[in-house]
DNA sequence: CGAATTCTTGATAGCCCTCAAGATACGTGG
DNA sequence: CCACGTATCTTGAGGGCTATCAAGAATTCG
């Protein structure tokens, strides 16, 4: 039941580098494609697969007590969705396609048994979901404290962190398939404020901004008014230097 | 360098269920102890060892541009500062005890030595930092769209949930070495908004409450006020059964 | 070209922050 | 055990930021 293309990705370096290539001819992997707007699963579902992202934008996001909706992450192609949950019976969250979707889902129990049988593998998945961690913990800090101007500020920047990095390059310009709700949705903020920001922020000249497109103009003082730190940036070039050890060893 | 307690504690349920016990005797752990209020380590220091806490109550913060404090996560007996940040140069956040606190220190290299040496524990962490990130990202929920009402009960819930998980019983009465200043900071809020939330929801009837400690009169209702979820109870029960398959093949 | 979605802009209202003053609890030294 | 200083908590008044509501403009898509 080998999926070529899946097959592919699980080997590609950002996902696979090492694990031992005879058990993933063994795994059963399925190619899926979403719409835009589909939901991959509930939160409260059980926790089946694991998913690696073809292609797309999709976000993890809960539906709150009072209806409205609170996005908590994006994945864009090569990464994985579910990492962060293997130990859990149920989803904790729903997974949408912002814009059509392909994805690769592996069996969890087929997941975790590449995983150990890859040490090294597993060591990088413990570094991912620790990167998670990390950025969840400072979304929270710019949740809690900043003013809707210096939040969306900071999502802008992170997102273009995450671009950047898969991208290798530093890109002034951001494709963004996101609406003004769902930005909102993912700041705790409304669509309104988020339209009166975006606004501000291009009469103040920092960005010029159009629907799915952001071009930074002044990337560098927008990520002193955050404080931002680029923790992607630095996981990945500090990821870059283990593997040259690794390779070295 | 072997300290005794030091070994102990790694080797404990909670922390090294099967580490290869031979690592252990070789690795340099030290025992440090810390007066209430002292820094363990700022954000920024360079990443040198993982923590394990043996008495004591502690919290990771962030210091924003603002000047005010983002109290991050709270740490009690058994728990394993670090593991988030591994691939990290730096620290991203400040820990400092909130009471007088020991903690068991081990090297980050000796710490990842250990791991790769026993799959099985890397696997628990994997899990524990996965665990910490769904939490994060349910504490985003709670802090985009709640009112402070609903903020702080979701706060004393998750607290009460933690420790309760902790000591393996339910219990409706919780020791909590936080002032009010320190809840806010954890919440983005004021202190003031916290005082008069707490007085309200004593006027209710839902808690009682006193300085350092807290009666949960209804918690069945406050955990339907606030939709909230015991990840902490489902991990640690979910564990348990693993445990058991793992015993048993 | 028309319908639906998304975005813009303005007016109003509510929640929580800020500021401030006093009350209570705690720790320390006599 | 008491007195005092400090830290913490309480309570009230006023203001700012963002939600809500609403209507119209712009864009997208069939």
């Amino acid at each position: 039941m080998l999926n070529g293309f899946g097959k592919h990705v699980l080997e590609s370096k950002s996902v696979l580098s090492d694990a031992s290539k005879e058990y993933i001819d063994s795994i059963d992997m399925r190619q899926n494609s979403f719409m835009e707007g589909e939901i991959v699963y509930n939160a409260g579902d059980s926790v089946n697969y694991v998913h690696i992202v073809q292609q797309g934008w999709l976000t993890s996001l809960n539906v709150l007590a009072n209806g409205g909706r609170q996005l908590l992450n994006f994945y864009t192609p090569n990464d994985l969705v579910g990492l962060e949950f293997l130990s859990s019976k149920e989803t904790p969250s729903t997974l949408k396609a912002l814009s059509a979707s392909t994805l690769v889902s592996v069996q969890r129990d087929d997941f975790v048994k590449i995983m150990r049988e890859s040490p090294s593998l597993m060591e990088h998945f413990l570094l991912i979901v620790g990167l998670q961690d990390v950025i969840m913990q400072e979304r929270i800090c710019s949740m809690s404290r900043m003013d809707a101007k210096h939040k969306i500020v900071y999502f802008l920047l992170l997102l273009k962190s995450k671009v950047d990095v898969k991208t290798q390059e530093e890109s002034q310009s951001l494709f963004l398939p996101l609406t003004q709700y769902e930005i909102a949705d993912s700041l705790g903020l409304t669509n309104v404020t988020v339209s009166k920001v975006m606004s501000e922020l291009e009469r103040s000249g920092y960005i010029q901004y159009k629907r799915q497109r952001i071009e930074f103009l002044n990337s560098v003082d927008l990520t002193k008014m955050v404080d931002f730190k680029d923790r992607y940036a630095q996981f990945s070039k500090r990821l870059r230097g283990r593997d040259n050890i690794a390779t070295a060893a």
